[in-house]
DNA sequence: GTCTATAACCGGATAGAC
DNA sequence: GTCTATCCGGTTATAGAC
């Protein structure tokens, strides 16, 4: 049988290529993205610079280990506030700040890696089908926030609530990276009153007149499920 | 007097400059941003690369006139809408329709240089400071869509809406670089769909139960402005 | 002091030998 | 699966021309 000498064979492929992500993020952290080179990264974990290229098609491609990573953190983060927040503006903003707690040692780090993020060409876009796995995990945990909140909301709401929460947290994070403000202020300002708005509207969603405003809003977002991307 | 001569020379450089950016812009549309180089605008332009480097400092600093070009004529665009049109909705509407029809030919073109704009640290970021004036002129021109609307909207309200429609207008411009449907069909659903809805909020929101809601947005704005970038 | 040109540098990416 | 050699393009250094 190969399969012995073959699976011999992705093992040590495994461990060069986890050296190689392990190096890589470790410099990013250390010195920033594009301070980094990949002649460095293939330095550090012992390898030619060709092989690097072996396992790693792109630079960009090296920093997706490191998205699912934080976004694991972040999910462990949210799922602790959400386990002794009952009110859904405490769940979302607890679950936000969060989140932004785990992000804040990569800040400078997110912002040099936002550009490529907002690439639509990238796989690293949010928005792109590469992402969808990890997307769809966030908005799963935003259901959580929605389902397990001890407030009124109505039915038709908490379908799509999740995916605008979700949305609300990408400008969050938008607005973060350009934060350059003393101890992050700015945008725990803004997260706070922002919170505290959407968590009004969505309880005065519940009155009569707001029928057909929800109404729109569910039609408009199935609109944006059906339509192919 | 050395200014004869000065000025002729700095005469000559101005036509050098516009040159080069005319043939850079020129080169963009027809073959996309990374597929043309730097080593291309300078021959096309017929003078030596390092030359170009004189003028722009950067591959990105030339992509800037062509930022405030597109600026102007969705400027004009939406003027041309707003002096016909005089409902909020049909205003709201015409003119983000008038806009995306502008920047239509350049759909390629923006979704290239959206990843420079992403970044905090580049100069084309639409957040930064370095397109504050550029921003202004666009936050105007949503007042006067405001201003001019024979709706009923709370006075309060007035002051923030240009800038939360801005707001909305770069959403519905990173949606619509996404997009990849025949014919921007899913933008253009968006645009309808999602312009009903805010007017309707909007509409909503002379009444009394929202007066908290509007005390808190205004609040919102104003922390944001106040504290430093 | 304003402008232009040539020759490099640097780093991401690729080709192809072993 | 790993290496070496090379390409390619943004950017810079610098020498000199007007």
């Amino acid at each position: 049988m190969t399969l012995t000498s073959a699976s011999a064979r992705s093992v040590k492929g495994e461990k060069t290529r986890s050296l190689i992500l392990e190096k890589a993020i470790e410099l990013f952290r250390q010195r920033g993205y594009d301070e980094t080179t990949m002649r460095m990264i293939a330095e550090h974990a012992g390898v030619a610079l060709g092989n690097a290229y072996y396992y790693f098609a792109s630079k960009e491609h090296l920093v997706q280990g490191l998205y699912e990573q934080l976004e694991a953190e972040q999910m462990d983060a949210s799922t602790a506030v959400l386990a002794r927040e009952k009110s859904f503006k405490n769940r979302l903003a607890g679950a936000i700040l969060a989140e932004l707690t785990v992000l804040e040692p990569y800040h400078r780090l997110c912002a040099a890696l936002f550009k490529h993020a907002a690439d639509p060409a990238s796989p690293l876009s949010p928005f792109g089908p590469a992402s969808e796995p990890i997307r769809n995990r966030v908005i799963t945990s935003y259901a959580r926030l929605v389902e397990g909140a001890h407030d009124t909301i109505p039915q038709d709401l908490k379908v799509d609530l999740p995916q605008l929460l979700w949305l609300f947290k990408m400008g969050v994070v938008l607005f973060w990276i350009h934060d350059r403000s003393f101890g992050r202020n700015r945008t725990y300002h803004l997260v706070s009153r922002s919170v505290d708005i959407i968590a009004t509207l969505v309880s005065l969603m519940s009155m009569p007149i707001f029928v057909p405003v929800r109404k729109k809003l569910l039609k408009l977002m199935q609109g944006l499920k059906a339509n192919p991307s």
